[in-house]
RNA sequence: GGAGGGGUUGGGGAGCGGUCAAACCCAGCAGACUGUAAAUCUGCCGCCUCGUGCUUCGAAGGUUCGAAUCCUUCCUCCUCCA
């Protein structure tokens, strides 16, 4: 590996565990097995997976194979976290479904030809009861309480169920089949990623190098990104809403995201910082990231589309011309204001309905709505927005 | 197996017979200010037919003029002892 590719690849990661042995190997083998593991029951991959996904790309744009593993096996067992809801146990054609998915979303990062999708349950089925008996005996309890969620857990006297001993191991085993060289994963990985080091050497194995990459925040700033917080950009989303949610993020949080998910290099990075420090507005650099960030999943064209349609729409303040048109028939002669903004899914519910009138949020045709207890009139056709982001064109029949 | 302590509106957490749709904090939403930023300020934050309306405080019964608050049973979570 050279040291510009070296660079490359330390770009942006966390930690990287193992990194000498790993040059060693490079001198003897050329092509390296990079491993990573994901969840197969969350196919909808945002910003925050890209982190990891983009490290992998960098390993196959220097030759080597990437393993993306989806961990169907623990997911059919069940919640390894305890955190009180059981997941569904998926069977095998919800994995099927999943796998496609995530294939449809990874390639847009990830090169096909390159990449193989692999399943856990293809070796961790045959392991069997006596396998992973077998596999236990190379562990042991001390080190896996040195796990901080573990250690914290048993020194409250809180429940660790043993099975949540096992996927570490089972983690671990992957790496054993495929005879990983090297994997990567978050921060919070860490402590499972090392036990796949450990048992690649009890297994006779050169153990395998490791690559932590940061967690990305989400768009709060604080928490991770992460689907069931609802703080993310999922790649999949149209290209609008992505600029919408990009260019509401803090211009604090704008810094990390570029240091985490933009592909220019650090000097332009550092050049954008200091434009901002000489009194550009922030918020023209970020235009730049989430023009970058469209581009990437969808086309340049997108990017340039969102980006006019978001200057028109909320610097010149003109409503946009793609409102979304809804015919609604209804039974009387006329319906009541709280009623149609329900049961046009505007609002949850009448009783919102009516605090957004009466806190001046709604508007017909850009006049303001003062009462709440006006009626529409049957055949009426006219733009109602309720706040700044929710537009509809109802046509009243 | 025994002893004890809990389950309150998204989360945390008050309330322990009426003044409770239920304090307070966080999150969220809307308005103002802006760069749809942050910060800040204001308001909201169960449901509807918007009224001295209706349904909520793990579930079901009961006591009472009146229960989130008391009693009974059940479900469930936790702690300690074995």
């Amino acid at each position: 590996m050279s040291k510009d590719a070296l660079e490359l690849i330390k770009r942006g990661i966390d930690e990287f565990i193992g990194e000498q042995e790993l040059v060693a190997k490079l001198a003897k083998k050329k092509t390296l097995i990079v491993k990573a593991g994901f969840d197969p029951t969350a196919p909808d991959l945002h910003l925050g997976h890209t982190v990891l996904i983009n490290k992998l790309k960098h390993f196959q744009d220097l030759g080597h194979k990437v393993i993306f593993l989806i961990g169907d096996f623990t997911g059919m067992i069940g919640d390894p976290s305890g955190k009180n809801k059981t997941r569904p146990t998926l069977n095998s054609a919800d994995i099927k479904e999943n796998a496609k998915t995530y294939k449809k979303q990874i390639f847009k990062i990830l090169d096909p030809k390159k990449t193989e999708v692999l399943f856990n349950s293809t070796w961790c089925k045959k392991l069997g009861a006596e396998g992973i008996i077998k596999l236990a005996a190379n562990y042991n309890l001390a080190r896996m309480l040195e796990r901080e969620d573990f250690n914290t857990r048993y020194k409250n006297n809180q429940s660790i169920a043993i099975h949540e001993f096992l996927y570490p191991l089972i983690q671990a085993y992957d790496s054993i089949a495929l005879e990983a060289d090297i994997e990567l994963g978050g921060t919070d990985q860490k402590f499972n990623l090392l036990v796949g080091r450990e048992m690649q050497r009890a297994y006779g194995q050169d153990p395998q190098a490791v690559i932590t990459v940061p967690i990305l925040e989400g768009l709060d700033g604080v928490k991770k990104m992460s689907k069931s917080l609802g703080n993310y950009v999922g790649i999949d989303e149209p290209p609008t809403d992505m600029f919408g949610k990009i260019m509401s993020i803090s211009d604090e949080l704008m810094w990390r995201w570029f240091d985490l998910l933009s592909f220019r290099s650090n000097k332009e990075i550092v050049a954008l910082k200091k434009d901002q420090a000489a009194g550009k507005n922030p918020r023209d650099i970020k235009i730049l990231l989430a023009k970058e960030l469209i581009e990437r999943f969808h086309s340049e064209k997108d990017a340039q589309e969102a980006e006019a349609a978001f200057i028109n729409r909320f610097q010149k303040g003109i409503l946009p011309n793609d409102i979304e048109e809804l015919k609604m028939q209804i039974d009387g002669d006329e319906i009541a204001l709280p009623n149609l903004l329900k049961d046009a899914e505007m609002v949850s519910s009448t009783s919102e309905a009516m605090r957004m009138i009466k806190q001046g949020a709604v508007k017909i045709d850009d006049i303001k709505v003062e009462d709440p207890q006006i009626s529409i009139k049957k055949s009426t056709k006219a733009i109602f927005q309720v706040g700044k982001r929710k537009i509809k064109k109802i046509d009243i029949t």
